[in-house]
Parts: C-alpha cells; structure tokens; sequence
DNA sequence: GTTAGCACTCTAACCTATCGAGTGCTAATA
DNA sequence: TATTAGCACTCGATAGGTTAGAGTGCTAAC
C-alpha cells in the first residue's frame, strides 16, 4: 500500500461520502490534482479492487469503498483536522449542555436527541447498569398485615420500589429491626454487592436471628433478583430512528422494514453497544458488516463509553449508513459522550 | 340510493378488500351473479362514481370504493354475518384471555400485541386516565430534615412515589399528623377528587391548624398537578407500527415516512382515540380523511372503550389502510375490547 | 512508470409498439 | 322504459429497441 493508493483511496472515499455516487478515475484526478492523469489512477484504482478495498457496483460505473476500505479509512488514513466541528456544531453542543438538566434520565434522552438530530442518523445510548447504583435509601414501609412495601433510592435519584408479600405476620419490633440492619449493612454498597451480601451473611446472620425474617428476606432478594435480571446490559434508548428514512440507502422499504425489525428488538443493538463497552479503546466504529447482522450491512456505528467517577457505566452513540463522514460523526460522539460523562460526574437525588 | 346499487356497492368494496385491486363491471357480474349484464352494471356505476361512492384511479380502469364509499358500507351495508372471526381466530382470542395476566399495565401491553398480530396492523391503546383511579394508600416516610418522600398506591396496583422537598423542618409529630389527616380525607377517592379537595377544604383546614404544614401541602398539590399534567389524555401504547410496512399501500418511503412521524408523535392518536371514546356510541370507525390529519389519509381507524366497574376509562383499537375489510376488524377490536373490560373489571394490587 | 487513445461495456433514459382491461356510447331488444 | 350487445376509444403496463454517457481496460507510445 504505497502513499499514492492511499491517497486515491482518501480522495475516493471523501468524494463518495460528499456526492453518493461512484466516483471514476476523472473525477478524482480533476476534483483532486494529483498531478497525474486518469489513467494512471485506474491502474491503481485496479490494484486497489483487487486488494478489496473498493469495487464497482457494475462494470463500468465508478468505484465505491468497500467495508474493508472504510475499515482502512478509520483506522489510518482520516486525518486530525478533518475530525474538527464546525463553529455551528460546536456551538450547538456546548449550549445543549450549558443549558441542560442535570437529571440523569433526562440528560441521557436529551442527549440521544441532540445527537439524532446533529447527524440525521439513528442515536443510541445505552444506560448504566443499576448494578453500579450505590444504594443510598432503604426503607421497609407495612402497608398491612401481610404486605410490606421495599422503597430503595439510588445515588442516580431514581426511587425503585416493590409490593413485597410476608408469608407470616411480622411485628413491628422485628421489622424496625430488619430495616435497620439492613440499613447498616447494605446502604452505601453497590446493587451489585447489596445482591452478594444478601445472598450470603446477612442472610445467615439473620436466619439464625429470627427464622421468620428469613422470609421476608428471601423475597428481598427477589426483588433484586428481578431487578438484576431486567437489568442485564443495562437498558437502551433509540431515537431518530425515521431520520433512516431520510437517507437515500434506505429508500427502499424491504430494507427498512429489516432495519427496523432489528432496531424494535433492540436486542441485537444493545449486544453491539456492550460489545464496544467492554473493548480496551474509548471510541469504536463497526462497519457494514462487522455489524453481522442481516438488515444492518448497510449501516455503520459509532459508539463511545461515558464515564461516572472514573468508572465506565454506559455507552453512546449514532447508527447511519456506512456512507458516512466518519472523521465528523466521531468527533462529534466523543464530544458529546465526555460532556454527557461530565454532566454526570457529580449527580444525585438531591441536587 | 335502490337496492341493486347497494348490491354493487356491497360487492365491489368486498371483492376491492379482497383483492386489492380495482374492480370493474365484468368482474362485479361474472363472480357475483346478480344476474344482469356488465353493461347494465357499467349504468349503475357510473352513477354511483357520480354520487360520489366509488372512483376510478385512471380512466379506463376499475372503480375502488372511495372514503364515502367505504362509510356507507359501514354504516349500511355491512351484515351480521360478515363479523364473524372464523373459528381459529375466535380461539386464538380466548386461549389469550384465558391465560394472561391480571395484572392491567401488562394486559394492555399483551392485548394490543395480541390485536396488531392477528390484523397485521398497528394497534394501539389509551391507558386509563390516572383521574379516575383510587388512591388506596398514602405514605410519607422522612428522608432525611429536609425532604419527605410521599408513596401513593392506587387501586391498579401502581406505586406512585415523589420526592418532596420541605422547605422549613417539620416535627415528626406534625408529620405523622398530616399524615393521619391527608389518610382519613383522600383514601377512597379518586386522584380527580384527591385534587379538588386538596385546593379546598383540607388545605384550607390545614392552613389553620399549622402554618408550616401549609407549604408541604402547597407540595403536595404540586405532585398531584405533575401527574394531571402528564396524565391529559390517558397514556397511549402503540403496537405493530411495522406491520403495515408489510402493506402494499405503504410501499413508498416517502408515505412511510410521513406516517410514522405523526405516529412517532401520537398527540393526533391519542386526539382521535380520545374523541372515539367521548362519543355516545360503543365502537368507532374513522375512514381516510375523516383521520384528518396528513400522512394518514390512506388510512382507518377503529376503536372500542372498554370499562371498568362499568365506567368508560380507556379505548383500544387498529389502525390500518382505508382498504381493510371492516367486518371482521370491527368484530375482533369489538371482541377484544368487551375482554379487556372483563379481565380489567375486578383488579388490583392485592391478587 | 506514465499517459493518450480507443474500443468496449453497461446503465439509464427515452421512445415506440402492442396488448388488454375497462369504459362510455349507441342502437337494438324485450 | 329498462336492459343489453356491440363497438370504438382510452389508458396503463409491458416489452423491445435505440441512444447517450460514463467509465473502464488495454495497447502502444512517450
């Protein structure tokens, strides 16, 4: 791959992402002096079908990137200044966010919002995990007899709660006590470790306690059991998904109607999105096919983690055609995800 | 209007539901013998493409029923008969009730999934208005000096729960007071009534008992008008809105698109099912334009209420091209609906 | 190694002819 | 007077043919 493929190839890819049709050997030696003829840039453009990096969609039209070569694009040919925002966008961003609300669910809508609508593309988040929830609040309220009633609060604000049954009477004394040595024990950790705790000492500690507590206990742990469950990989926003539609690769509606089916399940998406969270690097780009999934080829993803103390909690991103302005659409990803990691640093129930 | 034009109506919207396509004099005379000839029904449908029933897309092709056509046969032409659900749909509607769940958020989440499958078109479903439920029980529970957290239970088995912010201490004397009195006032009404009486008598009562109570109430209040203002209009569910993407009369993007906005939005949806549900009559069919809104004119609605303890409190329905056969819609949403009112009739938290 | 020239290929757009479905009209019929 | 057969006419859809243009690949010259 010597410097002038390369160069064809950046030029190629530019000219197809701005224009949306094949782009031929003239055009790039007249758009872009490369200071040699078009002949000579089809005899590389050759080298470059057979490498694979773009190919034609019928003999005789231009040549259009391939997966492969977007995938060469992203990783070694974009350069820094083409990743810059325009003062516009730039502005945009920065007055979301200096206006914005500092409630996390909200910051997280609004934010998949403003990313739909600066690109025209599908934006996605997914939320962190309730696993990582600091638990702040516990409270055992008796609704009557055999029914008790579990109010958590989360270090996010959120109130979760649940109708908890008591197979046998409890009295008063024994529930005060339950809540406050749950209190001591559990508040300040983690869903995650309340979930261990509870599973293994206090449970014993109060087994031998109060047999009858042992009940109420395990449905304790069923509630966050159901939790942990609905919780797994956290759970998705989508937005802007008709902004698809606006774009020319998806006019056809078998294809749509594929696309779609995928983004409703939403499952497929939110894999990718915990796939991309979990790699070493902050931003990842999948293309076309690495999406592997059918009713996808045609689509890239841009995604980027967002962090709350330090810790990676979730993930944001855009899904659009693979003809799409990576160096921009990245730029503006990160941008957006450490500002929404920003936000995000210091909330709370009590702000 | 006689009775031969009625007839030809009748079995050119049939045969046009059918098969899709327009329909014209010989066909109308060969499958359905009424036993004059093509020329004679050409006579008659001339007539009735003058009076406005029937129209032609281009000349010289077939006549299609036209939204006046279509309300017609609706509201004159359409037999008993025709309502019937065939026998697997009829099972297929009670297998689903007889195993599904009592509890109302999930029911109506289940019962618009079970609509948009069987009619392959979008469902949809307005939930309850949160006005007319009862609140059951009423909690406040301190949190901390400053901030009380109020828990209200309704009698759909929701949890209700805000965090208050209190703007001067308050003892918990006083708080286990207020608690007492807002209990003895507002449990059995209805979050409607809740809301009166808490502009009203209670407040005013409490202003004089103890002045400090007076702003918490003030909060109160506020939390109540944060639901009413969400709650305008009931909540909608919508299902299926890619099935009608499998529909011949949406297979232009561009249609696609502008339906999906207004269906993305549902403040129209959520208009008409609300107007449907104040009318006197049971179900409701809104036919092309009578939709009045762009992007749905190629479209139907029907919609049925359904009750509990014998009050009208929401609608369900399908949404669907304008060329839908009616009868069997009309049956299945009927059906559905008078279901949904039964399950829905004795329901609650504590089943 | 580069380039000009040229033949070749393929698509998109346009035109044309043809076919068939369905109509509307007229004149004959019961 | 209502019905019908017959017929000319219209229009859309389909298929075939032509053309224009873009772009290539190859070859031979620089």
């Amino acid at each position: 791959m010597d410097e002038r493929k390369k160069q064809i190839l950046h030029t190629l890819i530019r000219d197809y992402v701005d224009v949306g049709e094949p782009v031929g050997s003239r055009t790039i030696a007249k758009k872009y002096g490369l200071g040699v003829s078009p002949a000579t840039i089809r005899n590389e453009m050759s080298d470059l079908e057979e490498m694979g990096f773009i190919m034609q969609p019928h003999a005789s039209a231009g040549r259009v990137p391939s997966d492969k070569g977007y995938r060469y694009y992203v990783d070694n040919l974009m350069e820094p200044e083409e990743k810059l925002l325009s003062d516009e966008e730039q502005q945009q961003v920065t007055d979301f966010f200096r206006n914005c609300t500092e409630e996390m669910e909200q910051l997280f809508q609004q934010s998949c919002k403003l990313l739909s609508c600066m690109t025209n593309y599908t934006a996605m988040l997914m939320k962190p995990k309730l696993e990582a929830c600091v638990l702040e609040r516990l409270k055992l309220v008796r609704l009557n007899d055999n029914q008790l009633l579990a109010i958590m609060i989360t270090d996010d604000g959120k109130i979760h709660n649940k109708i908890v049954r008591l197979p046998a009477e409890i009295s008063d004394d024994s529930l005060a006590e339950a809540e406050a040595l749950l209190q001591e024990r559990l508040l300040g950790l983690s869903f995650a470790q309340v979930l261990d705790c509870l599973t293994s000492e206090i449970a014993h500690q109060l087994l031998q306690q109060q047999s009858r507590l042992q009940q109420a206990l395990a449905l304790m742990q069923q509630l966050l059991l159901d939790y942990s469950e609905e919780d797994a990989g956290g759970k998705m926003l989508i937005q802007g998904t008709l902004n698809l539609l606006k774009q020319p690769e998806f006019h056809d509606v078998d294809t749509v109607r594929e696309l779609f089916t995928v983004l409703e399940t939403d499952a497929v998406v939110k894999e990718l999105l915990l796939m991309a969270s979990q790699q070493r690097q902050g931003t990842v780009v999948y293309i076309g096919d690495e999406l592997s999934s059918r009713g996808m080829s045609a689509c890239s993803m841009v995604t980027t983690p967002f962090y709350v103390n330090g810790e990676k909690v979730g993930s944001i991103g855009v899904l659009g055609p693979t003809r799409m302005p990576y160096p921009k659409i990245i730029a503006l990803v990160e941008q957006v995800g450490s500002l929404v990691s920003r936000k995000g640093g210091g909330h709370g129930a009590d702000k």
